[in-house]
DNA sequence: GCTTTGTGCCAC
DNA sequence: AAACGTGGCACAAAGC
């Protein structure tokens, strides 16, 4: 049964009984539901999941809401977790472009109001709490702005009927979703590409609930080590002073040379005859001269200090969490982004500051060489899964003659999955192909369709967008009768770019939706395994007895649990990933193979 | 003064 | 090795 959480006016909320499993022309409302206060709802949902499972219906609901972020953070603060939910802006978004519900009358509507709404950041709606910097919600349903609620019509007539004012329907649009899955070509893979990413918005609006455990003690221990002690605001640490002069000292600079200015720091290196076009790193590292090694621990340093220093934790770090927005489908592919504190960049080096809280630990697991095991298995690539099976892809690839070396088979896979043209890995492009031709002809046949300005997908469904008025523009100049070398050029440039882009997508995007699915189910068992009998941790309401997601960084988890339940964990994150696999590929002989390590603090994993 | 662009580095 | 895919972010310089 599914429930629809419909706005009203005036800070009430209808909810919407619809059965399921959905028909083709979509569910039928059972009735017009009940009208309560916003501030009910917490209650009102608690009752259904934990009564609804064990009386009428067999599973707890499925709640179908606009905006997983409108709704469920303050459940959880009021320490309500729901088992599913259906976001139907994100399901809008992906069946909008998906190449495989593109007949469906929602694929060929006009843009309509729920084209238009905004993702909410993940402290949710009208709350304080949560990251410093949230992105500006723009919505449609701006249910806790007085303004809006002054604007209702009407007050709400006992439940009945649409939302007020002209509101969009998630009935409806619910209806119309469950069309368009109905009559798509692959309606299985596009239920589970709905379901995985609405299952990663509850495990995304959990993990900002939760948090990153972080030690502020720790963290600024590293800093003073490296930077010395906290400056007043304004100045540099004193070892960043240091290393200032010991550069100018090397390039005969005055003392107002400023080394964080690129321009007159190249200036300066160009009188002093270092010979450096670009302060790059890796530019530098090739040139002799006594201003490089200072000027490179500089770098390091400064990196530190300005990406993830003081201020950091100033601004992202607060009563032991870092919190980020981690923004659900914020990538074309369908990875995830993340907003605030630089959560997918979180340098090694720092994370000595993520620790477990006493009594807990961390259970950190990476999914190896995920992305060639997702193109083998999409390409049914028989001797590439083989390659995979022992462990070491890389080392299978090598053991199956293809090529000589394991850093060979690396730079081939990752180039072939890239784009690469130059260098080894184009030069063993040629071996892969001849031991595993499936998978090399997947990866070259999205290059060929995104160069001919076609649209690809992954293998749940999401498909890339359409190249759009560059790739027109640039075919144009190309085949335009006075169309000269460098317009030809040009064309051909950006084509191959989108075809690298189409290349990549592919693969990137189907293990977005293995690490969905990985996670979903996580997440299921995690809170299947139960309470802790220990005492109550630091953790927040629903989980602070309960192991719980932690962070996600593409194809690796960090889950937060009390000490006695890890070893219980790290079997769930592995039958998680082969519930994954059988999700995607169904019984093609793959394997996903997991590292997984139970430390106190995240630097100690692998 | 404010916004945009360029640079460079971090993660997968 | 870098460039070869996807991003976020901080800072200085350039542009308005």
């Amino acid at each position: 049964m599914s429930v629809v959480v419909v706005p009203q006016a005036a800070g009430t909320v209808r909810v919407v009984r619809v059965p399921g499993p959905a028909s083709v022309v979509g569910p039928a409302p059972a009735d017009d539901g009940r009208v309560v206060a916003g501030d009910e709802l917490p209650g009102v949902v608690r009752d259904l999941e934990t009564g609804g499972a064990t009386t009428a219906a067999p599973r707890a609901p499925r709640w179908v809401w606009d905006d997983t972020n409108r709704w469920y953070p303050a459940l959880l603060r009021a320490g309500v977790r729901v088992e599913r939910a259906h976001d139907l802006r994100l399901a809008l978004r992906i069946l909008r472009q998906s190449a495989l519900a593109s007949g469906s009358a929602l694929s060929t509507a006009p843009p309509g109001p729920w084209d238009g709404l905004a993702p909410l950041p993940a402290s949710g709606v009208g709350s304080t709490a949560g990251a410093r910097r949230p992105p500006q919600a723009d919505s449609l349903f701006e249910l806790s702005e007085p303004a809006v609620v002054s604007r209702a019509v009407a007050p709400p007539e006992d439940g009945a009927g649409p939302p007020p004012g002209g509101a969009p329907d998630p009935v409806a649009e619910l209806a119309a979703q469950h069309d368009a899955v109905a009559s798509s070509a692959e309606p299985g893979r596009l239920r589970l590409l709905l379901a995985a990413e609405s299952a990663g918005a509850l495990v995304a609006a959990e993990m900002h609930h939760a948090g990153l455990p972080w030690r502020t003690d720790v963290h600024d221990a590293i800093l003073t080590e490296s930077l010395g002690p906290r400056p007043p605001q304004g100045q540099r640490p004193a070892r960043l002073e240091a290393l200032a002069a010991q550069i100018r000292a090397a390039l005969d600079a005055p003392p107002t040379l400023n080394p964080d200015s690129h321009p007159d720091l190249l200036k300066a290196m160009q009188y002093a005859g270092v010979g450096a076009r670009s302060l790059r790193k890796w530019e530098l590292e090739k040139l002799d001269h006594p201003v490089v090694p200072p000027l490179l621990e500089y770098k390091n340093l400064y990196r530190l200090l300005t990406a993830n220093g003081w201020h950091w934790l100033d601004d992202w770090v607060s009563g032991g969490r870092f919190r980020t927005e981690y923004v659900v489908g914020g990538v074309v592919t369908g990875r995830w982004a993340s907003s605030g504190g630089g959560a997918l960049q979180l340098p090694k080096g720092v994370r000595r500051a993520v620790v477990a809280d006493p009594g807990w630990r961390l259970v950190v697991a990476d999914a190896a060489q995920l992305e060639p095991r997702v193109l083998a298995a999409m390409a049914h690539d028989e001797e590439m899964a083989r390659a995979g099976r022992a462990g070491d892809l890389y080392a299978g690839i090598v053991a199956s003659g293809a090529v000589e070396t394991r850093e060979l088979a690396k730079v081939g896979m990752l180039g072939a999955m890239y784009g690469g043209t130059t260098g080894a890995s184009a030069q063993v492009l040629p071996r892969l192909a001849r031991a595993f031709p499936r998978a090399i002809a997947l990866v070259e046949e999205a290059a060929r369709a995104g160069e001919r300005g076609g649209v690809v997908s992954t293998r749940l469904g999401r498909s890339s967008p359409p190249p759009g008025g560059e790739w027109d523009a640039a075919q144009a100049g190309a085949f335009a009768d006075d169309a000269g070398a460098d317009a030809a050029a040009r064309a051909r440039s950006f084509t191959r770019s989108w075809g690298r882009f189409t290349r990549n997508f592919v693969v990137q995007g189907t293990a977005a939706e293995w690490a969905l699915c990985w996670m979903a189910s996580i997440r299921r068992r995690l809170w299947e395994l139960g309470s802790d009998d220990g005492p109550a941790g630091l953790a927040p309401e629903p989980f602070a007895r309960r192991p719980h997601l932690a962070f996600f960084l593409h194809d690796e988890v960090v889950v937060h649990a009390p000490a006695p339940l890890a070893d219980a964990v790290g079997q769930v994150v592995r039958d998680a990933a082969a519930e994954a696999g059988r999700l995607l590929f169904g019984d093609f002989p793959v394997d996903f193979p997991l590292t997984v390590a139970t430390v106190d603090s995240y630097a100690d994993a692998k």
